[in-house]
DNA sequence: GGGGTTAGGAAAGGGGCTGAAGAAAGTCCC
DNA sequence: GGGACTTTCTTCAGCCCCTTTCCTAACCCC
């Protein structure tokens, strides 16, 4: 049975202040408040801690309504640094980000189909860390912390990656490869709760307690935000979504199974759906995802016939699946994310919106919309560079009111 | 956002530790505090504060090792009497519980087919209800409350069923008709989730975190338990699994699609598995489906060939479709609940035991179990019940260390 | 330079949980 | 029979959390 107490309340309400100020910042108590339901008092103390911590600095005021005027807090994006790196399978990439979660540096690295040795793929990941640190010029000790996505299944305890199935990796101790190389503290999870995650902060989830975030990449899956938070199961493999049956006896997938959704609305199912229709087109990339969603959402845009009936129909079946996650769960808002979503952009949203209202059931789909993430930039990276902010924020301790009031708090030491 | 408070970790600590009480009464309070996790001190504040609402009482002391006795606590059963109320289609059912879960009276009435308008379904509610009370001889007075499952979507706020299939009800503002008659508190949800609390409560779900609850009756769905309780969804309206689609183009559903779920593995689905397969057979009572399942049932047993085939049938597409929700909640247990899964008991299970070690990705599928549920009678009535214990136990407020001490609190007016 | 007004800090209060101390109620042994 | 020991259970102090209330700070206007 999950244990309670009342500091996971203060760890919730920290979330949720920090949340509001990295949305509208600058801003004062006053909103904060109004914005999060706590009392002034608790703002107070909230956003003292955090100014405590140096992750919000005041910056002014703004003119009340004839009286004092309102303090203005506002995110202090020197500091610290958090780091967040998406490894898939054909690359790693790394976003070093300030605290209002802008890019302040990226790298990337290219992964030969070869390199899929634990330690190649740990060696990349230190080398884009390392390259994003040099490239900002931030000193090791304003990194609060490094998120780090690697697909599959992750014990995000132990940091074992339990199961990935790209290089078909099994109980890689991935935690304690990277602690030999990085000295920042670290958080590992999958792509799926990393998207989750960065759709809570920032995105459409933002202030929602229920809501699906369904990536659609190469891969596909959803991450399930209940009760406020990300819902990770027992063992940390929530929302695969990827793998549920679409059409009994369909297309064979990957895992062994036929007619998963993965099969038919993830990059490589899309193109088979266009091969179908058009095998010889121009629009086919064979051997290219990028291109062929590329060379569709150009398509659409123009009125291409075939790519039209192509979006329509991946949405067709992206719609059956959708309206299941409806039904079941209930939830406020289901955001599509992840670069498949992002290129085919509102066309295929609105597709996917008109196959929802055929099959899911009316009253769940009068309580949720359907929109496209609204994040710029490789929403993986910023999740788990989110990891990190949470993270570095779960860990904050009481401190004397000594040290709230005089002595300069130091940083998280690395 | 949802806004949690102090109070919350009050009720759940309550909720556990008389969930605990009783699994196994009687029990001591140093074994509660082991069971649940808390501190003696708060183990003896909860247990006293039940002890005052008469729900517990002392029954004798059990030898320690040595040292003083300890004191043991039960379950009072004449402290209360709990109500559930199951309507369905064609029956409204009222089963009076002690404090045990104990059934102390039954009632049954039939609603013939067109018996439809709110107001005779509130009449039938209206009569279980009194013959209940009557049967049982409990003054009114220690009615703690009167649960009621009504299907389809329910505001268990404001008390309306939003929306009933097999009446075609709208907006029928239900809890406002039956307070007209019944005047003990009442609580309304529809019968997944009193499913799904019972089994937290008294079935195989206790102590698990993340359950799914499977109802396989002439309708389907699953009751969703995440966090330790259960998931409503933001309209109430989550676990509506028996229409997600399974087959793409299958059966038509009278939900308007075609391929639910609840057309392969609910009661009239199963009746056209059979009736697919061996079109003039025995086995079919032709409108009739517990005849139907029971014949199955004992078909199976017989080692009919027929029955044993429409079962691993009907397993599969069940084992199909649990699949998915194993892959996406990543739930500890999945417990199939409700008449049909109660009537082709372990036969049924073990093929979906079978069938969704085929479907579902290994690292879910190795933390779950699938079991039947353990509860006898009618689990939605138990669960309904629950729902006016649940109810009792929330609306514990904070008495004065003098009522703690002295005078008899009176039990909850009617 | 006073009133009026609004912001924000400090203190008190209430709810929760825990750990330690002490009272209560046994056993054991001389 | 009476101490010594053990174990249970209650009580109390302590800490965390949030909120309400009171009071000071800061600004506007006259």
């Amino acid at each position: 049975m999950v244990k309670r107490t009342s500091r996971d309340i203060r760890t919730a309400n920290r979330y949720e202040v920090l949340r509001q100020i990295i949305a509208e910042s600058p801003t004062s108590r006053q909103e904060l408040a109004a914005a999060t339901g706590l009392s002034l008092a608790t703002v107070a103390t909230l956003v003292g801690e955090l100014l405590d911590l140096r992750m919000l600095t005041e910056v002014g005021f703004e003119d009340s309504a004839g009286g004092r005027p309102r303090g203005l807090v506002a995110v202090n994006a020197a500091g610290g640094a958090l780091i967040g790196v998406d490894i898939a399978e054909t690359y790693v990439r790394a976003e070093l980000f300030d605290l209002g979660l802008n890019v302040l540096a990226r790298a990337a690295e290219h992964m030969r189909p070869g390199e899929s040795r634990p330690e190649q793929v740990v060696g990349h990941v230190t080398t884009a860390v390392g390259s994003v640190v040099a490239q900002a010029g931030i000193e090791g000790a304003r990194v609060l912390g490094v998120g780090v996505s690697v697909p599959g299944q992750v014990d995000r305890v132990t940091g074992v990656a339990e199961y990935a199935p790209n290089w078909d990796w099994h109980d890689v101790p991935l935690l304690d490869l990277l602690t030999e190389h990085i000295a920042y503290p670290l958080h590992l999870d999958n792509p799926l709760r990393a998207c989750a995650v960065a759709e809570l902060w920032f995105g459409a989830a933002r202030g929602h307690a229920n809501a699906v975030v369904v990536n659609l990449g190469t891969g596909v899956g959803a991450g399930l935000v209940i009760g406020g938070g990300v819902h990770r199961g027992v063992s940390n493999s929530a929302g695969e979504w990827g793998h549920t049956t679409l059409v009994l006896d369909g297309r064979l997938c990957h895992c062994g199974n036929h007619g998963c959704v993965e099969t038919y609305v993830g990059a490589p199912g899309i193109m088979l759906n266009l091969r179908e229709l058009d095998p010889g087109g121009a629009l086919l990339h064979p051997e290219d995802q990028t291109a062929t969603v590329d060379a569709l959402a150009r398509g659409v845009a123009a009125g291409d016939p075939v790519a039209v009936k192509v979006v329509r129909d991946t949405a067709r079946y992206l719609g059956a699946g959708i309206s299941d996650l409806v039904n079941l769960l209930n939830p406020e808002i289901v955001v599509l994310s992840s670069w498949v979503a992002a290129t085919l952009g509102e066309p295929l949203v609105a597709e996917v919106r008109e196959a929802v209202a055929r099959h899911a059931l009316k009253r769940p789909l009068a309580a949720t919309e359907i929109v496209l993430s609204p994040i710029p930039g490789d929403p993986v990276c910023l999740g788990a560079a989110t990891f990190a902010l949470e993270g570095a924020l779960s860990s904050v301790t009481q401190r004397s009111s000594a040290a709230r009031r005089g002595a300069p708090v130091p940083l998280k030491p690395v």
